[in-house]
This record gives structure tokens, sequence and C-alpha cells, in this order.
DNA sequence: AAAGAAGTCAACCGCGGGTTT
DNA sequence: CAAACCCGCGGTTGACTTCTT
């Protein structure tokens, strides 16, 4: 496959971002829209590389991202997603709207992956390679290759051997465990200082806004013409999960997921606003259904 | 108070898949 | 059909912050 440099690094700024840097990319795509990330620096005048320019857009610029205090609703959602669809953090912050793929990556490799290795009662971690990866340990760069190209294969593989009952949610939230955010005052740590933009215009891309809006006047999230002929069973009807009226909720995810959505299978996705309530049972519900899907 | 350790997270890297030429 | 190109993903890095001694 052909494949070229990303950029050529020549004369192209890296490293953090400047606030006017941010201004200039914020300003040239509300103009332009996202996409040609390959020409937008020179387009925008940015000495930045396509990919830098995205990534910042992405996961800090982009209207509706959240940025920290991750609640104990949406971990606990990470964590039962992980279980099911292993690294796949882009599938995961699909369904946490706000949330970047990066800041799910970045919270399950500090604070879940550290609770769930130090709590018996933590569920099963997905057998996805676990990252090693210490700030400490250079060089060490990349094994993974071949891996990847199974990504697919390896999610519906790994799963197969995830056990049949999901860990009551209790036993995911204990006080050792939990984001130490919200009970645990002396070990409070909000890194807030950054821009916290959230609006209701939440979006990934164009193409997201278009599958979105198909997605969600499927009621329930179950959207039956996507389903093609590899369904061999009709999913059950979901009940609404989340606030699925919520006009916040994204459904993000629903149409790049060529996993869920080429089973006609869409996994409701949680509200800016709103909690799981605490409703295990539901969750246990989009497990099994995963489970019967892989 | 200072130094080292540990934690955090924004950003980078390189790859593979999909699309275009 | 193959090469070129674009995009998105997951893993990793390293600067910075916070904690511990």
């Amino acid at each position: 496959m052909g494949r070229s440099p990303c950029c050529s690094k020549v004369g192209l700024r890296r490293g953090p971002w400047s606030t006017k840097e941010d201004s200039v990319l914020t300003n040239f795509i509300q103009q332009n829209g996202e996409g040609q990330w390959r020409s937008l620096p020179k387009k925008a005048g940015l000495l930045r590389c396509g990919k830098s320019c995205r990534l910042r857009w992405m996961n800090y610029l982009r209207p509706g991202i959240k940025r920290g205090n991750i609640s104990e609703d949406e971990e606990d959602l990470i964590v039962r997603l992980h279980g099911l669809l292993g690294n796949r953090w882009s599938l995961i912050a699909g369904r946490l709207p706000g949330r970047t793929d990066n800041e799910i990556k970045n919270y399950w490799n500090t604070h879940l992956l550290k609770k769930l290795k130090t709590t018996p009662a933590a569920p099963p971690l997905h057998p996805t390679p676990i990252p090693t990866s210490n700030p400490n340990q250079k060089n060490k760069k990349k094994k993974k290759k071949k891996i990847k190209s199974n990504d697919k294969n390896k999610t519906t593989a790994a799963a197969a051997e995830l056990p049949i009952k999901l860990p009551p949610k209790e036993e995911t939230s204990n006080k050792d465990q939990r984001g130490a955010d919200e009970i645990d005052p002396p070990k409070t740590k909000v890194y807030l200082p950054k821009p916290i933009r959230v609006s209701s215009t939440f979006s990934r891309t164009n193409s997201y806004d278009s599958l979105a809006s198909g997605a969600s006047n499927s009621d329930a999230g179950y959207a039956p013409e996507k389903a093609p002929e590899v369904l061999s069973f009709m999913p059950v009807q979901w009940p609404p999960l989340f606030d699925m009226d919520d006009a916040d909720y994204g459904m993000c995810g629903a149409g790049e997921d060529d996993f869920l959505a080429a089973t006609g299978f869409i996994l409701p996705v949680l509200s800016h606003s709103d909690s799981l309530s605490g409703d295990v049972n539901m969750l246990e519900k989009v497990y099994d259904e995963y489970l019967q899907l892989l």
C-alpha cells in the first residue's frame, strides 16, 4: 500500500500548541469545515503537519469536548466496554459523548488499569495486551506491528473468552478504585485548567453527524435497516438505556462502527448529562448482546 | 525546603484500511 | 490492478505536575 510520510518535518512546529495556533485552527475549521487535514495547515497558515492539526482538533478544540472529571458512571462504562472491546478506544469513546479516545486511553492506562489490578473483585481485564508503558522505560518502541492487522479478529476472538456475567457494579466502584475526585477529598486531583468546552453540537465529523442523525431516529438506538444479511438473529429491542431523547447525546460511532453496525447493533450512548443510574441489569443486557453478536 | 519518584496527559509515531488516481 | 494518497487508530513518549521522603 502506498504510503507517504506524514509530512515533511522541515520547518514544522512540534510540541504544545499555542493559543494563537489554536484560534487559527479553530477559525479555519469553523469556516471551512473539517477534513483535508493534509492541506489544512498550509491553507490555514499553520506550521504544523496535518496530523497534528487533526489531533489537536479532535482531542482538544472540537466543540463538545469534555475534559477531566470522568464520572463514576463513565468510568464504569469504560471498564465494561473495555471488557467487551479491548483497547479499541475510539469505539469506547464513541459511547461517551464528549470524551476522546485519547482521553479514555490515558484514563485507562493511568487510573483504571491500576485500579483493576489492585482490586480483587474487579472485572476481568480484556485479554488485549496491556500496555506496559513506563515513562522511564525508553527505547522499547513498538513490537505491536502485525498484531494490529488482526484487530478486528482480535476483538472477536478475545471477547469470546470473556466470562458471561458482568460483575455487579458495586464491585467496580468501591472506595479504593473509584476516581478519587469525588469522595476522597484529600486525594482530590482535578485536571481542569485546560479549556472545557461542552456544547450541544457534539460531533466527531460531518459524516458522523449525518450518520448520527439517521441513527438517532431509530428508536432506542436499534437500526434494523442497517442489519445486513450476516445477522442471523434479531437483536433484542433495547429499552432506553440512557436518555435517548436527550438532544445532547451523540450517536457517534454508530455509523463508523463496522463491527457493530455490520450487525445492526447499536449500543446506546451515554448522555452528556445523565448517568447509568446504576442500572446494572441493563449493562448486563448490553454485554450479553455483545456476546451473542460475537 | 529540596530532591527524587511517581503520576498525568498532550502530542507524536508508525501502521493499516479505505479511497482516489 | 497497483501505486499514491488520506485518514484514523492504538501505542508510546516526554514534559510537566504532584507526591513522598
